[in-house]
DNA sequence: CGGGTTTGACCCGCGC
DNA sequence: GCGCGGGTCAAACCCG
C-alpha cells in the first residue's frame, strides 16, 4: 500500500505545491497523519502531542487558541477530526480515540461551535479516482476498468465538519446529486454519497448521522469545485464558515487558508467574502433560508468536550484497535 | 421527459 | 485466500 501516504494527507501537504501553499503557516484543523484517530488523544489536560488540534497548531497556536478559534457565535456545525480511515497508522493510543463509551468528557475548553478539520484521505479513496462509470466504454465489463483504476490519483482533499440539524443534506449551494448510500458499521444511520452534479466537478460528499448523537450530522467534502456556485450560497456549512464568526473569528481569519476555504466554500473569496450578503448575516439566519428548514436546524450547542467528537464518530472512523 | 433518488450488486483494499 | 466493509455503479423508480 501506500506507504508513500504514509503520512496522510496533510492540508499542508495536500496541494501544498499547488492551493494551499501560501497557508504553509498553520490551518488550525489539521491534523498529522502521524497522529492518531479522531479526537483521541485530544485530551485537555493532556494535549497529546501526537493529536488533533495541537497538531495543526504548528506551533503557532496553543490550545487555548485553538478553542478560541472554535468560539463561534453561531454556527450550527462542528467540524470534527480528520477521519482517520487510515488502518495503518499505528495504533498507538488508536483504541483510546476509539473508546466511545469513554470520550474525555473531563475536557473542557472549547466552546467551540464549528471544528473545521481536513481529513486525511484514506487510501479507499484512491480507488474512488476511476469510477468505473467514467470510463464511457463499456458498463458491464467492469473488471477490465481495474487496470485503469490502478492509476493512482492525488488525494483529494476532505473536510469534514459535524452539524447539528435535523437535516440530514444541509444546503451549501451547490447542487449535489446522490449516487448511493450505505449502512454504517455500529451506526443505525446510513451513510449518503453526494456528487456535485456540475459535470466537470468531482466534489464528492459524504453524509452521515452521528450514531452518538443522532442531532448531529457529519459531513464530508472531498475535493475542490472548479466552477462557481450555482446557487445563492445557502448552506449551512458555508454560511458557517464563510460566515464571520468562522472566517472571521479571531483566529481563523488567520490561519484559515482562504484558498482552501475558497475551495469548499461556493460563496467564499478572499475578496468578496465581505460583499457577500451571507457573511453579514447571522448564522442563525442563514443557515437555512427555508422556514422549515430554519425550524429543523438547530443552533449548534457546542460542546466543550471534544471527547464527544470522537463520540460522534462511528467507529470505523477511528479505526480503533480492537 | 429530465433530473434526482433508491437500492442491490459490484469493486477493491485491508485485516485476519 | 477469505471475509468484511467502505465506496461506486447503474437500473429502476420517483417526482415536478
Amino acid at each position: 500500500m501506500a506507504d508513500e501516504n504514509d503520512h496522510y494527507y496533510d492540508p499542508f501537504h495536500y496541494n501544498h505545491h499547488e492551493q494551499l501553499n501560501h497557508s504553509s503557516s498553520s490551518f488550525p484543523f489539521f491534523r498529522d497523519a502521524s497522529s492518531t484517530q479522531n479526537f483521541q488523544g485530544f485530551d485537555h489536560n493532556n494535549p497529546s502531542p501526537h493529536t488533533t488540534f495541537t497538531d495543526c497548531l504548528h506551533g503557532s497556536m496553543d490550545y487555548n487558541t485553538l478553542s478560541k478559534a472554535f468560539d463561534l457565535s453561531c454556527s450550527s456545525s462542528e467540524v470534527i477530526s480528520s477521519i482517520d480511515e487510515n488502518p495503518k497508522k499505528p495504533s498507538a493510543g488508536d483504541h483510546s480515540a476509539g473508546n466511545q463509551s469513554t470520550p474525555n468528557s473531563s475536557v473542557s475548553s472549547s466552546s467551540n461551535e464549528a471544528e473545521a478539520v481536513v481529513e486525511e484521505d484514506s487510501t479507499k479513496s484512491q480507488k474512488n479516482k476511476q469510477p468505473k462509470g467514467c470510463d464511457d466504454a463499456d458498463e458491464k465489463p467492469k473488471k477490465e476498468n481495474k487496470a485503469k483504476k490502478k492509476e493512482k490519483k492525488p488525494r483529494e482533499p476532505r473536510f469534514a465538519f459535524l452539524t447539528k440539524s435535523e437535516i440530514d443534506h444541509l444546503e451549501d449551494g451547490y447542487r449535489w446529486r446522490k449516487y448511493g448510500q450505505k449502512a454504517v458499521k455500529n451506526s443505525p444511520y446510513p451513510r449518503s454519497y453526494y456528487r456535485c452534479t456540475s459535470q466537470k466537478c468531482g466534489v464528492k460528499k459524504r453524509v452521515e448521522r452521528s450514531f452518538q448523537d443522532p442531532s448531529i450530522v457529519i459531513t464530508t467534502y472531498e475535493g475542490q469545485h472548479n466552477h462557481h456556485c450555482p446557487a445563492t450560497l445557502r448552506g449551512s456549512a458555508a454560511s458557517m464558515l464563510s460566515s464571520p464568526s468562522f472566517y472571521g473569528s479571531s483566529y481563523m481569519g488567520s490561519t484559515l487558508p482562504q484558498d482552501f476555504l475558497s475551495q469548499f466554500l461556493p460563496s467564499y473569496s478572499q475578496n468578496d467574502h465581505h460583499q457577500n450578503p451571507m457573511f453579514h448575516q447571522n448564522l442563525s439566519h442563514n443557515i437555512h433560508p427555508q422556514p422549515q428548514q430554519l425550524q429543523q436546524q438547530q443552533q449548534f450547542q457546542l460542546s466543550r468536550d471534544y471527547g464527544l467528537l470522537q463520540d460522534l464518530l462511528p467507529p470505523f472512523q477511528g479505526k480503533q484497535e480492537p
